[in-house]
DNA sequence: CACAGGGTAAAGGTCAGACACTTGATAATC
DNA sequence: GATTATCAAGTGTCTGACCTTTACCCTGTG
């Protein structure tokens, strides 16, 4: 075992960031970057199984701990993946859509409560993906797509005497799937859950709801029929009437989010 | 300084994520989650100043290791910085752009590297996103976002013997911010980069780049003049060609990535 | 009084070594 | 042959120490 041509990572450091940290960046940050490289250059491919942290202590020239801090980072986002017991380890990670956008949802959120971006700028933006991802839909929707987008109108006129977001959101989130544009999927649902987290349910009358449902039955009318421009212009509408309420809610809420103690 | 009152967060883990974990998390993973949760709510509020490492770990009842190991995770999803030295400490960070951005980017190429999203798609993704951009942007620029997009024709322009993608990325990035929009610019950057890694230059003709240059020409004066629908319109020509050459050099490109080492 | 220099201490960064916990595989037992 | 006990590799956690950075204070000097 003592030919094991085991990765050689201790020279792949280039970075240089000029000046504007520390000149020198901590350790574990520094096998952070290396591993992320290797990462990322495909050099680790997915899948693959990382050396064990005592390992890599010795091939980097620092402490177990280290190691340990540099794959919290990495594991953080998604980058590995470590499993314990025998045949554990640190694992590269297969990238998913889930990952992304649970990460997207989380700092868009953060975004808009620290007001980097506006309400404004999340529906603008809102509007930008789903009216072309309605659009998709019609064009493209196969059999299976369209039931399950049948099914979210069940549910939602199921309990419409409980109208909540949940079935709201079952049929935006099958709308983009139809789109068959995965990665329209990925950014455009964390954008549609930061809505739906700041504007909580409850806030519409029951004929805003009522409303929204008949939307509903009408873009997925238009989607089943294949009729693309329709569903657009429908899907447009209906993104119009969501933004009124929202700016209502937003005009009548106070600025400060994040506060739940209020009686 | 004995009746500090300082943060009791040990009550506060309600996660049952069920049974898909090992019905326990590790302890950094728990301390780790109650830290973003706490930020998440707002309840430590960016730019404020977590207790010292030694302090949580008195607080959490664990090691200063393992409070360790919880921020690392946090700081590399850039929810918390570290900062030496006296006046040192863990602060929230303060959400910005480029976070969201940096994430993306490799979160993207990850995803087009894995195959989880085509290069079609992220083609047709961007296609949605800029016209409506560009459409944006000759509505609402104002004079300073002008002259930046104006002042990347420029350049592109002087070194059309050598043209690169830079000259072609920072048009584009300057169609976005005049967009006036800057979720749609944090989410359309990062696709635009992905693209950009992907496809390295110098695999264009030089008859392509010159019309290219050409287009930004013609988007740049539409968006200066306000006209909103032609400069969609040209943008939307411009995309189509790019995506035809895109489309020619993955064609002809094997399908493996992160090759660089072929000569 | 102003400023330069050094000291100081708080807090993060790193290390070493040890032990506990998980978990798949293997061996021992019924 | 099926069940159970043992084992070992590897991550998880702890302890306690020491190094490094750096804002701030306190001199001392001009």
């Amino acid at each position: 075992m003592a030919a094991e041509p085991a990765l050689d990572l201790a020279a792949l450091a280039d970075e240089r960031p000029g000046l504007p940290v520390s000149r020198v960046l901590p350790a574990y940050q520094q096998v952070a970057n290396q591993l992320q490289e290797l990462i990322m250059k495909g050099t680790l491919a997915a899948g693959e199984r990382l050396p064990a942290e005592g390992e890599m202590a010795l091939q980097f020239g620092v402490s177990r701990s280290t190691v340990r801090e540099a794959l919290r980072g990495l594991s953080s986002q998604s980058l590995v993946e470590t499993k314990r017991g025998v045949n554990g380890g640190t694992f590269v990670a297969e990238p998913s859509a889930e990952h992304v956008q649970a990460f997207l949802e989380t700092t868009i959120g953060l975004l808009s409560g620290a007001d980097v971006v506006s309400v404004d700028e999340i529906l603008e933006a809102r509007e930008l993906f789903e009216v072309p991802a309605a659009r998709l839909a019609a064009l493209r929707r196969d059999e299976d797509q369209l039931r399950r987008l049948t099914s979210t109108l069940a549910s939602g006129a199921d309990v419409d005497l409980a109208p909540d977001f949940e079935g709201h959101k079952d049929f935006h989130v099958a709308v983009m799937e139809a789109s068959g544009n995965r990665l329209l999927e990925v950014i455009a649902r964390p954008v549609f859950s930061v809505l739906r987290t700041r504007f909580m349910r409850d806030k519409a009358s029951p004929e805003f709801w009522s409303a929204v449902v008949g939307d509903h039955q009408e873009i997925h009318d238009a989607i089943a029929a294949g009729d693309a421009e329709a569903a657009a212009r429908l899907m447009h509408n209906h993104l119009e009437r969501l933004r009124s309420m929202y700016e209502r809610i937003d005009r009548a809420a106070p600025p400060e989010i994040g506060d739940e103690s209020a009686p």
